[in-house]
DNA sequence: TAAGTTGCGTTATGCTATAACGTGTGCCAT
DNA sequence: ATGGCACACGTTATAGCATAACGCAACTTA
C-alpha cells in the first residue's frame, strides 16, 4: 500500500466526505467547504478525480453522490469488487466485498469474451433503523 | 402479464429504444423524436417514467441512459435482479439474471435487516467484438 | 535553461432531471 | 348532462450534475 501525500483540496474533501454521515454530492461538497475558499465545481471534482484514483473515495453512481472508504488501508479486496447497501432515508452506506459474486459476475464475462472493467453494484433501500 | 396499451408518446420513445444499438440518454432521444413533434425533455422522461414501470425498459444508472428491456415478455425474473455488461466502445447492452448473485445480495441485506428496494449491478468493459 | 508534469483558479458551457402551471380528454357517479 | 376525477400532454422555467478551455505557479528532470 503506497501512502500518498494529498494536497490541500484532496485533504479537505477528503475530511467533508469523512464527517458526513451520508454520501455528498459534489455541489453539496462545495457548499461545505466555501469557507475553505473554494468557489468553483472543478475544484471537488479535481480533488475527487484523485481521490478515487487513490482508492479512498467511493462514486455512488445511482445517486451521483460521494462516499469516502470505509477501509482504505485494507489490502484484501483493495482492487476487487465493492458493493454498497444505501438508506434511502438517512443516507447510511454500508461497503461489502463478495468473492462468490465476483467470481459469478467474471464467470458471465468470460463465457461472452467481455472484458471487465469497473463494476457497479448498489443496492437502495432502508437500513435497520429506517425499516 | 398485463398488456397495457401505450400512449403516443411511450410508443414513440420506445420505438426509438428499441431500434437502437446502444442505450440513449433522455435528451438523445429527444433530439431523435423532434420531427414527430418532441420540443421538451419533460415529453421523453414522463414518457421513460411510465415505460420503466412497465418493465419496458431499463435505466442504466452508471451512465444516465435507457435501454429497451430485451425480454419484455418474459415472466421468469422479471420482478427479480437485472445485471448488466454494457460496452465502452459500441455502447452494446447484454442484460442477464442469476439466482446466485440474487440470493447472495438478498442474504447480504436480511443479516443486516436492510430491506432492499431497487439493486443496480452494471459492468462496464469491452464487448467481444471490441475487446 | 528548457521542457514536462502537476495542481490550482476562473469563466463559461453542456448535460441531466424536475418543478410548476395550465390544457384537453375520457370516464363515471351523481 | 354535469360535475368531479384521473391521466396524458404541452410549455416555460429552474435545479442539479459535470466538463471544456484558458492561464498561472510550483516543482522535477534532463
Ligand atoms: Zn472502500
Ligand atoms: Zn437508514
Ligand atoms: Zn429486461
Ligand atoms: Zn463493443
Amino acid at each position: 500500500m503506497t501512502s500518498t501525500q494529498l494536497t490541500r483540496n484532496q485533504t479537505l474533501v477528503l475530511g467533508a466526505l469523512s464527517q458526513s454521515e451520508a454520501p455528498l454530492s459534489a455541489y453539496t461538497i462545495l457548499d461545505k467547504l466555501r469557507g475553505e475558499g473554494f468557489r468553483a465545481p472543478l475544484q471537488v471534482y479535481r480533488a475527487l478525480e484523485k481521490l478515487l484514483e487513490f482508492g479512498l473515495v467511493h462514486r455512488l453512481e445511482s445517486i451521483n453522490a460521494f462516499v469516502a472508504c470505509a477501509h482504505p488501508h485494507q489490502d484484501c479486496c483493495s482492487h476487487g469488487l465493492t458493493a454498497f447497501t444505501i438508506c434511502e432515508s438517512c443516507g447510511k452506506v454500508t461497503e461489502f466485498h463478495d468473492h462468490v459474486i465476483e467470481e459469478r459476475l467474471a464467470g458471465f464475462a468470460r463465457d461472452r469474451n467481455f472484458k471487465p472493467g469497473k463494476t457497479t453494484i448498489e443496492i437502495r433501500g432502508h437500513c435497520d433503523g429506517c425499516a
